[in-house]
DNA sequence: ATGAAAGCGCTAACAA
DNA sequence: TTGTTAGCGCTTTCAT
């Protein structure tokens, strides 16, 4: 292993002056500092971060939580934040908490003491806990909001009166929301925009579940959507979807003619199947890397202070042939 | 922040006697032990693992190269390694390296001086780039393998045998292989597979592609593999057998009845889509896992030297309307 | 069984 | 501009 002193030696200079050159390398007079990155370039020199980091108290290391790698909701947000987060030079700890809730504050502490800022993602966890996460280390929540923490979230309830108004129009009258885990903060979201939009145009809204936000979760209430009394069921998110459409069709029920099946979240999934399934995109590729910058820029000015950052979604209507399409009493399709 | 000092201090021993009662707790007076472990557990002391790896040469860190975490394939297989690693109080740094295989050794040096190992999943670099990156650091390759270099993989070939022997029970003669990139070891090892059953069991085997090993890279291939002279095609993976089935039923194509199409991986949506896919099953989880055990005992014990783990595939044949369905001049279907 | 002292590789005062 | 010194938090000889 080739060290500072290594370099220093070879350069004829001190260990000090080969740390400026590294580090501040406005300090050092051009020649030498120019030998000197030459030779650690040469020698293969690499900086131990871990001693860097006893004496400044900064690590390198950005954390992450997630709830569920599995989940393809998750890897675009990931792999933006991975992304950003190599661009600006700090390596990412990443933890799959199993979608486990209990264990997250322990993981949180764990990470902590290990990174200079943590990037919760869908946290589980109860919003006391989350507090006390965030006062241990600066702290971006992801999908997630909370009072005066700073947090990427999602436009979800825009979303989820896109899709009412798209329901409307395509004649449905009578909605079906299939709600997944009563921890989760983007569901409860969702529930409040599908409740007012429904409201304001005058639709019901008749709230199923709750189930896993899983494929499986979606299957398993295939019956109770079929006795619902509505004639499109808007699921949790777009695996629920997946999964209820899937039951549905072993059951032939005629998927949209009897019943509409929209998702959130726009995961590939949603445009490789047939029918396609209409959803509300979330950008999450974007709004990793809007979390990390957010991070970072509290890290670089501690002064910055809280900011929540509201992404926008988009709603993304799909095939002709898929789960929206109309059930107007003239049997239009869209 | 509590260091090792505070702990010492108010339980009236001297740092060094703490540092035992945590690491060599035999070392350290019963009593004193536990005076100790209780003080630091009620002061909240977490030691701080950049000093002890400055001077232990351990950083407690595993890294993890991955190319592409929405590839459905890699997240299984992280989630294992992730478990596993967290078992056994390691942290684990991930780095998607976006299918890039030019920026993998950079990379591999950037996470090497700061982990203790290095699991290197389905590494898309040279065999040369790869012996440079595997003499850095103690590594693992999994998915890949090379000589004299510990890895887990798994039984490609077994799998592409028993692919064609399913295929040629349902009668089909002529096989189709959708070849995936050219760099793809785990792709090599498949037409190996199915090359050497085909020539057994007396099926022609034509090669098609490549095609890059998406869902977009299935869909571009359709029209190839129509002109070709097949009643079945093998894609490099599920992900690309979905795209294909996709492009096949856009064109009004029955699949199985004209195609039957079948993968390699098991995917989670090969099980989700309609028709069902059959497909060779990866135990990716497992063989996360056993990649993290090799490393830890390699790290333990360096002189158990290299090892090559090959996991069992299995076939998974799934819908009785599914891709793989028979062919045979009777018209029976599986 | 415990303490004192040295030092891991690096950076940040302070001198020069 | 550069070198000297001290010390980040911890472990590990070496004494006691």
């Amino acid at each position: 292993m080739v060290t500072i002193r290594d370099v220093a030696r070879q350069a004829g200079v001190s260990p000090s002056t080969v740390s400026r050159a590294l580090t501040v390398p406005d300090k050092v007079e051009q020649g030498t500092r120019e030998r000197i990155l030459a030779l650690a370039d040469q020698l293969g020199y690499r900086p131990n971060r871990a001693a860097r980091g006893l004496i400044t108290g900064r690590t390198g290391n950005l954390g992450l939580l997630v709830p569920d790698l599995a989940n393809p909701f998750f890897p675009g947000l990931v792999k933006g934040i991975q992304a950003r987060a190599l661009e600006s030079d700090y390596q990412l700890f990443v933890v799959d908490t199993g979608e486990n809730a209990a264990i997250e504050p322990e993981l949180v502490r764990q990470l902590a003491k290990q990174v200079d800022g943590l990037l919760l993602c869908s946290p589980r966890m109860r919003p006391a806990e989350l507090r006390e996460a965030i006062d241990l280390v600066p702290t971006v929540l992801v999908n997630r909001a909370l009072p005066k923490a700073s947090s990427v979230t999602f436009r979800n309830v825009d979303g989820a009166i896109a899709l009412v108004a798209h329901l409307a129009g395509l004649g449905h009258r009578s909605l079906g929301f299939l709600a997944g885990p009563a921890s989760s903060w983007s569901g409860a979201q969702r529930r409040r925009g599908l409740r007012a939009a429904c409201l304001q145009q005058g639709l019901e809204l008749h709230e199923l579940g709750s189930v896993a936000p899983t494929f499986d979760g979606g299957q398993s209430a295939a019956d109770e959507v079929l006795s619902a009394p509505v004639t499109a069921v808007i699921a949790y998110n777009d695996l629920v979807a997946i999964g209820l459409g899937q039951a549905l069709a072993e059951r032939s029920v005629d998927v949209p003619g009897r019943l509409s099946i929209v998702g959130f979240d726009d995961i590939p999934m949603a445009g490789m199947i047939r029918p396609s399934l209409t959803t509300v995109a979330n950008p999450v590729a974007e709004a990793g890397r809007e979390a990390v910058d957010l991070l970072l820029s509290q890290l670089n000015d501690p002064s910055i202070g809280v900011r929540q950052v509201r992404v926008p979604t988009s709603l993304q209507v799909r095939g002709s042939t898929g789960p929206a399409v109309a059930r107007t009493e003239d049997g239009m399709s869209s």
